[in-house]
DNA sequence: CTGATGGGCCTTTTT
DNA sequence: GGCCCATCAG
């Protein structure tokens, strides 16, 4: 039997207004002490062109902002202004930004331009992350959906598990093969184009099985309650599509649409916001096609050519002057963005004055050297108070870079934020415990369910839950609902002793929760989970990292206990849609180490570039593609043109990937950076290619003999009769013969025995 | 049924 | 160098 819980939740969320969001519990600031007259301010301290596009008229508007041009600025200006001169009620403007975190300072910036005029805040204005508006929308529309209002929100880990079982399950094929993330990957994108299984007409054989597996997953996910990311925009779209009346009563609530960071919005956000702003279309859209770096996750930064195909009356404003880097950074940035074809040129131009001294480039030996160089450099900048800690980032190309950083600062007692890499709500023992939550939410959520049923171990074995599955699916029912049943009737199914306990023991647990959750506070209820679970005591191994778990469990803890009032079912979608960015703490006083990606919409006094080779960025999987290699050119503007004050530009001259060291060669984006823009640090060089590596040929290691004669040393320079000439990178003593590693100026890296390769050693 | 061990893979970027 | 998976002994 099950209970039939669940109801307040759902009343809660229908008795709000339709565009109404949830405002969480954590006190948000509200800035009332403002001091400033009302009205006047909106349009304080702004030039003529952010002017223009604040006050511009209703229609469609698109403005183009460069870095640090004041975008942020121009956008919330924008809405403050049609609240208040405009008159608009906040509850009709719609406002779309590309993190959480953004959301939540352009809702802290509008309340305090507009102080106390606005007596109640900013209540009912709808702000948000595209998929964080889409889930809302979707749990609020479900009666046209195949999932219910508790819908569970997949991230890639669930999808990878549901994917995984139709890959071996349902379609029966080897998943060496057919990988499943290959096939989510493209079932992401056929989401983000809104093609659905229906519709896809498969040309190759790959695609006939993406096809199949595209259709079972879609039922699977389905099965489980569930949606993934890139459903909760596609979903969006198909029921306004094919719902006229639902759209309408959308756009009947709607006077205005914002949009930021436009150049990364695929075609489901493009044809959402279309809806949406429709027929009105006073939308008004912020982007720069120079920053465009998700077109992997569908962006197309051509949007912006549509939208001004879509709307012939569209006031197009530019914001071109700077205020943020120096004159140096913004050449420099320039001279990168320059080279990408088919862009609109734009002449950037700040007033700060800026020296060659403000752009230092760096070719350390290996990562940890340049590790080494990034803390010295940093400890020196922030001893001679010339910058705070706070005010510094470290980005790189790929999260694997930020090991060797980060043992580097631990070292160096220094003080580090990271975003991103073991993302925190990627972690095991958070999905876990959040998995705990979502079964309670949600029993027919299979994947959670999975999950914990024997986490901590509790006696569920392969076989036992193989049983499970087979007297569940025999009942019609799913495994979930086939424990609580369990639960109420323990000699239900056919289970063996030992099986039958264990799996009425844990569906007890579930029906008591289930029952717990409508009259306890989520924090107590994550309490009571761990308590009768053991869950912390299950990673009390004594152990450095089962203790990192237990605290970061803890840290969950803390979070719940944030959310007290508000009913489970948002806490699992807002936990669903946080970022790592989102989680980003002003407090702490240290650098932060951040990918490129992560770095977008940020900026920092001092900022320091790493990695900066060929297969690194560019990253090697770009080569090929020159689109995908204009995009990576993008990723090095967008880092530079982070920098205020001083930007470092680092490579190496050679780094252990995949456990193995590589020579690399520094990246070719540095060299359209011109002299005059850059001051040389200890070890660089300009000119590309290997010729660098002599400097450090004398530095590298020598190799000890090991009784046997090397005849080559690392550093020098050797000829070989078919790949010609080259750099010995390393020589060690083989058996009875040499091992030499040489870096061939045509064939790259080569290794040789000594004897066979016949190679000449050449005099300098 | 669990935990330890070793081999074969990779690795771009994330809501 | 690390993660996931399969395998095996208790």
């Amino acid at each position: 039997m099950l209970p039939v819980v669940g109801q307040a939740g759902a009343l809660s969320i229908l008795a709000q207004p339709i565009w109404e969001p949830h405002r969480r519990a954590v006190p948000c600031c509200v800035a009332v002490k403002d001091g400033k007259g009302i009205g006047v301010d909106i349009l304080s301290d702004l030039n003529a062109a952010q002017r223009q596009a604040v006050t511009a008229p209703d229609g469609p508007v698109l403005v183009l902002a460069g870095p640090g041009s004041g975008k942020t600025r121009v956008l919330t200006r924008r809405a403050a202004w049609l609240i208040q001169e405009r008159g608009l009620p906040p509850r009709r403007i719609v406002a779309v930004t590309f993190t959480n975190k953004a959301a939540r300072e352009m809702r802290s910036r509008i309340e305090s331009l507009l102080g106390e005029v606005l007596g109640e805040g900013l209540r009912g204005f709808t702000l948000g992350t595209f998929h964080a508006i889409c889930a809302r929308i979707l749990r609020r529309e479900h009666t046209h959906l195949p999932v219910s209002a508790n819908y569970a929100i997949y991230d890639s880990a669930d999808q990878r598990a549901v994917m995984k079982e139709v890959v071996a399950v349902d379609l029966n094929l080897d998943e060496k093969r057919y990988s499943p993330d290959k096939i989510l990957a493209r079932v992401s994108s056929l989401k983000n184009e809104l093609i659905v299984p229906d519709d896809f007409r498969p040309g190759a054989y790959y695609d006939e099985i993406v096809s199949r597996a595209y259709r079972r997953y879609q039922e699977r996910l389905v099965a489980n309650d569930a949606l993934d990311f890139d459903d909760l925009l596609m979903q969006t779209v198909l029921l306004f599509r094919d719902h006229p009346d639902v759209l309408a009563r959308y756009q009947h609530a709607t006077d205005y649409v914002l949009v930021d960071e436009f150049q990364d919005t695929n075609s489901a956000q493009y044809a959402l916001v279309r809806m949406l702003s429709s027929p009105r279309n006073n939308l008004f859209c912020v982007g720069d096609e120079d920053q465009s770096i998700y077109r992997w996750r569908g962006a197309d930064y051509r949007n912006i050519l549509r939208l001004r195909n879509d709307y012939p009356d569209l006031t197009i404003i530019l914001l071109e002057q700077n205020y943020r880097s120096t004159q140096t950074i913004l050449d420099a940035s320039r001279a990168v963005i320059d080279k990408n074809p088919q862009r609109t040129p734009k002449r950037l131009f700040t007033e700060t004055p800026g020296t060659s001294a403000d752009i230092t480039i760096y070719e350390a030996f290996d990562e940890h050297d340049e590790a080494q160089f990034v803390v010295d450099q940093l400890a020196g900048m922030v001893a001679q108070q010339e910058v705070e800690p706070g005010q510094c980032a470290i980005m790189y190309r790929t999260n694997a870079q930020s090991r060797a950083l980060e043992d580097a600062f631990i070292r160096a007692g220094l003080p580090y934020k990271l975003v991103g890499a073991t993302r925190f709500y990627g972690r095991r023992e958070i999905k876990d415990v959040l998995a705990y939550l979502r079964t309670i939410h949600n029993p027919d959520d299979t994947v959670s369910l999975l999950r914990i049923i024997n986490t901590p171990p509790r006696a569920i074995g392969e076989k036992t839950i193989q049983a499970l599955e087979s007297w569940a699916s025999s009942e019609g029912i799913t495994p979930g609902a086939a424990l609580l049943r369990l639960a109420a009737d323990p000699g239900a199914g056919p289970f063996s002793g030992k099986a039958r306990s264990a799996l009425a023991g844990l569906g007890a647990l579930l029906d008591a929760w289930r029952q717990m959750r409508e009259v306890i506070p989520l924090g107590d209820l994550l309490k009571l989970i761990l308590d009768e679970t053991g869950y912390l005591n299950y990673h009390n191994d004594g152990t450095e990292a089962g203790q990192e778990r237990i605290d970061n469990v803890l840290e969950l803890l803390n979070v719940a206990r944030e959310y007290e009032d508000v009913p489970l079912p948002e806490f699992l979608a807002e936990v669903a849609l946080v970022s790592d960015v989102d989680n980003l703490s002003e407090e702490a006083n240290a650098a932060t180490l951040l990918t490129l990606h992560a770095a977008k919409g940020l900026e920092f006094d001092v900022v320091f570039m790493v990695g900066l080779e060929e297969g690194i960025l560019p990253h090697s999987r770009s080569q090929d593609d020159p689109e995908q290699m204009a995009e990576e050119r993008r990723l090095m503007y967008v880092g530079m043109t982070r920098a205020r004050r001083k930007l470092y530009l680092i490579y190496t001259f050679q780094r252990s990937q995949w456990g193995e060291s590589v020579l690399n060669i520094r990246s070719r984006f540095l060299d359209d950076i011109p002299d005059s823009l850059l001051t040389m640090a200890r070890g660089a060089t300009t000119g590309v290619g290997y010729r660098q590596m002599t400097t450090w040929g004398l530095k590298a290691e020598e190799p000890r003999p090991v009784g046997k004669q090397i005849q080559f040393r690392s550093g020098q320079r050797v000829v070989h009769p078919r790949f010609g000439e080259g750099i010995v990178v390393e020589s060690r003593v083989s058996g009875d013969d040499e091992e030499v590693t040489v870096v061939f100026e045509a064939s790259g890296l080569k290794r040789l025995m000594a004897s066979f390769a016949n190679m000449q050693a050449l005099d300098e």
